[in-house]
RNA sequence: CGGGGCGUAGCGCAGUGGUAGCGCGCUUGGUUCGGGACCAAGAGGCCGGAGGUUCGAUCCCUCUCGCCCCGACCA
């Protein structure tokens, strides 16, 4: 490509939306558009990004033995229902109607249509394990778009889904999928992390998250600094402090006005928070009040609760309801007698066996203290739904825990039966026998991809691509356009790259150097060739990597092309210094 | 959904009750040519939309649409 015809209109100022490097170098580089609110266009240099995250992930997936297909868009709401998905999902479900009213959906993910298909077309045994995937847009209606393409309502995803005959079969291919998303990352040339997962709307029990290790993420990562553990803050666990033995004193009411938070109560009472116990009400899918106790010095974490609870949705309870519920004012709920009102009892491990612990008192100004979980109350269950989070120790070997900042860039989930049981996606086995499938499902964010590679490789001048998905991986610039020999030069070595397969842009623009430049670091392509007059007299030409912009090497002219094509092969194979 | 903010040229911004400017970018000509050069001449705007007040509104008022940020976290 020659630059002078390109549609690269570069950016000296940044659009005052852009908050993250990447949507801001995204937007300079002229990568990307905005069109409305999470909505982008893909310009020609984004795009060839884009494209190259594609044909990686189509390459591993096709070698992992995955079939490629493509679905439809737009799915039927019948196929929603049958789930229950077209309730659960909620209002990130993007949902439209035809002129006759029929109600559809914009495919967030396709676990219904691909198990629909399925249950069409797979019969027998003999046809499995399958394992379907198809590069595809996607809409979810976001709260809130944010970061550019890093979350937006409309994007690019990889969704795969594999079918097999019992969960041994499962268990193989995700793992197949796991190993095939690790060497994704790595061709992409990502700082990554792969860790435990909540599964969220999608379903099952087991899951695993890709995290692209950056300072900007949206999610956090516990990991332990002393074994493998690792996982997302939303399912994160941590191992809790031994039981401490001691003789049950007898329970006692205090007058405690005016105390209501953790630490004023502590203070009141001359104890530490953490030996208090906490109570807190929730409203779980709509309707029914539960409390969940935990230690007072610790956060509940919700993904957790929510999961022990079996609820699909739940939200803190309003002062209001509070208080016509248990008949005290917010700050002074407790588990005593609070079953009798109807209201169901989590507790947290944390909590559970604290011994002589200070609870609210469900009375306006008044706590228990002496509280032993047992003798004054009895819950509905124990759970652990606790934040974990850094200097926790870590649940499998007892070491130190640590948070960091990371982008999901894919997540691989076991779903078991959810769907093939709902959707009655079954097979006849060896005797006849009808059994459901078993199945996972794989998904990866690809244009958040090209956001999250941006964010772990950029400096103060602009993006630093790897050479894997630059957008073109040498970039030729003639310093002046009108110095004959020099463009002459340039163009046979431009010929000479594009024919031996290296991606190649000439900047043949009859522009300043300062320009081309600035312009080169902004777009970062890996590789720059300089040739300028008062080398060129000499025979010299400048070459340079953009990850290293002091270190000029000077060649010979005719040597470039050959070790240009030496460097793009060897970088592109993963031999990265 | 709650709170805050912003909509004026492609991008960043000024501005005024009498229908608009600046910088960058863009076009043309010329001089430059190794880190966003210089000179000259240009093109480009229903001042987000609708209604109202007014002789007159981009400006004041009302509504609306769009966009951005923060929050939706606790006893």
């Amino acid at each position: 490509m020659r630059f002078s015809s390109a549609l690269i209109n570069t950016l000296r100022e940044t659009p005052k939306e852009a908050e993250t490097v990447a949507h801001k170098f995204m937007l300079r580089a002229c990568m990307i558009k905005k069109l409305g609110a999470g909505i982008y266009d893909w310009m020609p240099l984004g795009f060839k990004s884009l494209q190259k995250v594609i044909s990686i992930i189509r390459e591993e997936m096709n070698k992992a033995g995955a079939q490629e297909v493509l679905l439809p868009v737009l799915s039927p709401a019948e196929l929603w229902k049958e789930t229950g998905r077209w309730n659960v999902y909620g209002k990130e479900l993007m949902r439209i109607k035809d002129r006759h009213d029929n109600e559809f959906a914009l495919g967030p993910t396709h676990e219904e249509v691909i198990t629909d298909l399925v249950r069409r077309e797979v019969n027998s045994y003999k046809q499995l394990p399958i394992n379907l995937y198809q590069i595809q847009g996607k809409f979810r209606d976001e709260i809130r778009p944010r970061f550019g393409v890093m979350r937006s309502r409309e994007f690019l995803m990889k969704d795969a889904y594999s079918f097999d005959r019992d969960e041994e079969g499962a268990m193989k291919s995700y793992k197949n999928m796991f190993e095939t998303y690790v060497k994704i990352c790595k061709r992409i040339g990502f700082k990554f992390r792969a860790v435990e997962a909540d599964s969220g709307a999608i379903g099952g029990n087991l899951s695993s998250e890709f995290m692209v290790l950056a300072e900007t993420g949206e999610d956090t990562i516990i990991y332990c600094e002393q074994c493998e553990y690792a996982a997302n803050m939303e399912k994160a666990s941590f191992k809790k402090d031994p039981v401490v033995d001691a003789a049950e004193e007898p329970l006692t009411k205090v007058h405690t006005p005016n105390i209501r938070t953790v630490e004023e109560l502590a203070a009141f009472l001359g104890k530490k928070p953490e030996e208090t116990a906490k109570t807190i009400l929730y409203i779980v899918d709509g309707k029914k009040m539960a409390g969940a106790v935990i230690r007072g010095d610790r956060e509940i974490n919700e993904v957790k609760l929510k999961n022990a609870l079996g609820a699909s949705e739940i939200r803190l309870a309003t002062p209001e309801e509070i208080l016509e519920k248990t008949g005290a004012p917010v700050g002074f709920a407790g588990p005593i007698n609070l079953r009798e009102k109807g209201i169901r009892l989590a507790v947290d491990e944390t909590a559970a066996y604290l011994k002589n612990t200070v609870t609210g008192g469900n009375e306006n100004d008044y706590h228990y203290t002496g509280v032993n979980r047992g003798r004054d109350y009895q819950e509905n269950l124990i759970a652990d739904f606790a934040v974990a989070k850094k200097g926790d120790k870590c649940p499998k070997c007892g070491g130190a825990l640590n948070e960091q900042k990371g982008i999901e860039m894919g997540h691989v989930f076991f779903l078991g039966n959810k769907y093939s049981k709902s959707m009655k996606a079954t097979y006849l086995d060896e005797s006849g026998k009808s059994k459901e499938m078993v199945m996972g499902c794989y998904g990866i964010g690809v244009s958040r991809v090209v956001a999250a590679s941006i964010e772990q490789n950029n400096d103060e001048n602009g993006i630093i691509w790897p050479m894997a998905i630059a957008p073109y991986e040498v970039n030729i610039i003639v310093v002046n356009a009108k110095y004959k020999e020099g463009m002459d030069y340039c163009e046979t070595l431009y010929k000479e790259l594009k024919e031996a397969g290296i991606d190649v842009i000439m900047d043949d623009r009859d522009i300043s150097p300062g320009v081309k430049f600035k312009d080169a670091d902004l777009i970062g392509f890996p590789l720059r060739v300089v040739v300028g007059e008062k080398n060129f007299v000499t025979g010299q030409v400048e070459v340079s990597y953009r990850r290293d912009p002091k270190n000029r090497i000077m060649l010979d002219k005719n040597s470039v092309a050959g070790e240009i094509i030496n460097i793009v092969k060897s970088e592109k194979t993963g031999n990265t210094k």
